[in-house]
DNA sequence: ACATGTGAACTGCTTCACAGCG
DNA sequence: CGCTGTGAAGCAGTTCACATGT
């Protein structure tokens, strides 16, 4: 398959949470003029990102809104249900457990994992903090898909390469160090004071950046 | 000035929490090639990053560590304290609102709210939730500078509008819709469930995305 | 007539390569 | 000589514009 564009991707999940909301309210189609100004992007925009991975619409017409969202929902890998670690049971942490979001689209968390004796063993949500001690043995047996870092900068390169050797293929790191993993792994970053900066910059400089 | 490019602006974040590094560890100077290696990118991505701004190196020897990241310190606009309010008093904000790394780097919480009885009047870490109702009083004379919305989605729109209205001119964005905003206001979106769509997207497809 | 799908043109970010200077 | 600073080249993502299908 060709390689798709970051941006691309993005654009994706946004279209299906738009198709979804169409869904609901029983809308049967939608023109890519349609979803591109609630996108805040253009129309060409969206049938070139739809057209990398075929043709769903019909001319002179649009898109049918649940074949649309139901195709989007394959490509994004939305069909089955992942298994997801949190690794760090501070604030961020705990959290993201017990966030609504994860789940209600097919992210469910099978574990949370801690290295602080004062934590292990906890509950949070529903969960026991487990041992990282652990995480190795567990993993192995679990099948777990997406690792979400929320450990101390200093100790999230040390963990990543753990979770990396455990077999594990994407990482949501939320602790605020670039990590280095092997090329095959996917890594998204979630930086809090980058962005912040991001906006320290555009203030100073007075330059919008929306996005 | 040029405009410059949100990529550019967050290498730029990047570079600067290494040179404090650095700068902790007593490091005098450091070429382009070693802040390239350290953040994932190249030695002349980063001195492009920088001619942007101006010629703070010397030939044949590099950057001088202390200036350099205080020139960046001036170019983000980290040489103030910026007044942050937070939006929504749920499990988010409440963790935002006790997060270290906020102060840290100059962003100072100055207020907490909610529209949920329950939560107002509420103490967080030393704030008292008020009132989403107070918000234009309270922005009217306390010079706030940044937005933090962690809002239910259905809210967002409808908030971020009076946020605008308020005089607020940069909105961090934590709720899964797509705002608008006015060309001049800088707008960051943190979405959770994109981030883990692309990740989803990329395990599917088995694609790495690093970045 | 209307809206998609897509090569072609364009824009802008990244990489190259080297002149310039310590 | 080493490393910066920067025009020029290269590349990737976006926008244009129109042929195509209903």
């Amino acid at each position: 398959m060709k390689r798709i564009a970051e941006s691309t991707v993005r654009r994706l999940s946004l279209y299906l949470r738009f198709l979804e909301d169409f869904e609901e309210r029983g809308l049967a189609t939608i023109s890519s003029d349609e979803l591109a100004a609630r996108g805040g992007t253009t129309s060409a925009q969206v049938r070139k990102d739809l057209s990398f991975f075929g043709s769903f619409g019909k001319r002179g017409l649009g898109y049918a809104v649940p074949e649309l969202a139901s195709r989007l929902r394959d490509i994004l890998g939305l069909g089955r249900e992942w298994h997801v670690i949190i690794i760090g049971a501070g604030k961020i942490g705990s959290a993201l457990a017990q966030y609504r979001g994860f789940t209600q689209r097919g992210f469910h968390v099978v574990g949370v994992y801690d290295s602080d004796p004062a934590k292990i063993g906890k509950r949070i949500d529903g969960f026991s903090v487990r041992d990282l001690a652990t995480l190795e043995r567990d993993v192995a047996r679990e099948d777990v898909d997406i690792a979400v870092l929320t450990v101390p900068a200093e100790a999230a390169q040390q963990v990543v390469t753990r979770v990396v050797k455990a077999g594990i293929g994407a990482v949501m790191n939320f602790a605020p160090v670039q990590l280095h993993v092997p090329e095959h792994i996917a890594l998204k970053n979630v930086n809090m004071a980058m962005e912040l900066e991001g906006l320290s910059f555009a203030l100073a400089n007075r330059t919008g950046l929306d996005e």
